[in-house]
DNA sequence: ATGGCTTAGTGCAGAAATTCACAAAGTTGG
DNA sequence: CCAACTTTGTGAATTTCTGCACTAAGCCAT
């Protein structure tokens, strides 16, 4: 028992992969069948060296004075991201945003089918929202429990967000993804992704009075660049 | 002439006073008036070291034995992310995304008014959508132009991203919050944020699929925290 | 006044992430 | 089979971010 423990990929790289695998996913579209990474790194807008650092995290899958191979490098990320299977998705909140995605079939696509979505709201309970029927929140258990669910969606007001991580936390949601904007409170074992806009925004917003600032009165305009993740 | 340029906020904290902003509008709304780095950083789950760091960029507006008077921090943030003024936003593409941005007053309450959609589909110019008309996508340089529009959004499709971020660029955008699933080439001079429920979603399956790894076999369970900003 | 208590502000050390730069390893052409 | 060339993989340097731990400073009770 040599420890065999798969090497734990840091953050910054676990966030680029899905990047690069999109890109790869285009290039495999357009019948490229290898790449190097310069140019991975050109079509990513990030360094080569970290390319080549972040796909090392993999293995080594790469061959010297050659490349990588396109399909191969996606089989590598996909595996390595959890991709290989899907991950069934529940939503809390059948607002518009709620509704929107237990619609769009772009995430079943994606391997992440939203399988279920929920509301307290009675007047909303029993409405059918894309393939769904929205359910009252009470059977958030059930649907877990018998679709084996670990990532949940909170879509609800900000009033109502912490109570829905409490709920789907409660029924065993381990990965959550927040779009109400307050910061929730969960478990350090429960991984939290937030998503929003406003605080993108207030971001965008940062940079561009910085821009203002040091075009406005004379000479010492500066480079300001800045690129999210 | 001492250099009086504004000292540069690191990326990492501007990220977060949204965040804080977000936190003492609550707070204010709750009739709180004064606050402890220490229970802001209970609040953000942040380390309260690192609020008092991230605080301290704005000036020295803290006072020690005591804490830190919500409404007066509040306005030194928003001094800072530059969100004394409203900021308006030209929304590019009108699917489904774009007039639910359109239509949603929420960025308008938070200062970020949205004051042109367009779209290179005659069937959808002209239709109303909100408060706007959908307008032909030559018209951008002018919505821009008369309505001093500093940041675009893109939701248009994958296919049509990057020429949309081309003609903003061209008729002077500097801000970009980009909803679609492709990474935009632009100058350095312009700033991106990228929103992408597909890339969330996959970095929460690999730190769900570490979590089955670990969990799975034996006693090797261990400690997988996992939170974005 | 004074001493004890609280909390901001910050220097510094450690951790994480990025980037450089080069050796290792493969290809290709003669 | 060798020399020239390409590109990966990675050690090491650098930069950025984090968090501890201590100092400075204000409040309050006596």
């Amino acid at each position: 028992m040599t420890q065999l423990q798969r090497r734990r990929i840091p953050d910054a790289a676990v966030a680029r992969l899905p990047v690069y695998l999109q890109i790869l996913n285009n290039l495999a579209n357009t019948n490229v069948l290898r790449f190097s990474s310069d140019e991975l790194a050109a079509l990513a807008g990030v360094n080569a060296a970290k390319v080549r650092k972040d796909l090392s995290y993999l293995g080594s899958y790469g061959t010297r004075g050659v490349g990588y191979e396109v399909t191969y490098l996606m089989y590598q990320i996909k595996r390595e991201l959890g991709l290989m299977r899907e991950w069934n998705v529940v939503v809390v909140g059948a607002g518009n945003l709620g509704c929107a995605l237990a619609k769009f079939g772009g995430f079943a696509a994606r391997g992440f089918p939203v399988v279920g979505i929920v509301d307290i709201d009675p007047k909303k309970i029993g409405q059918i929202t894309g393939l769904l029927a929205i359910a009252d929140a009470r059977e958030l258990g059930n649907i877990v429990r018998d679709q084996k669910v670990k990532i949940g969606a909170i879509t609800t007001s900000s009033a109502g967000a912490q109570s829905a991580a409490d709920a789907l936390i409660d029924v065993g949601i381990t990965s959550i993804l927040n779009f109400a904007p307050v910061v929730l409170s969960t478990p350090s074992s429960v991984s939290v992704r937030n998503v929003d806009l406003g605080v993108e925004l207030q971001i965008l917003s940062y940079y561009e009075q910085m821009r203002a600032e040091s075009g406005d009165s004379s000479q010492n305009s500066q480079k300001l660049s800045h690129v999210n993740a």
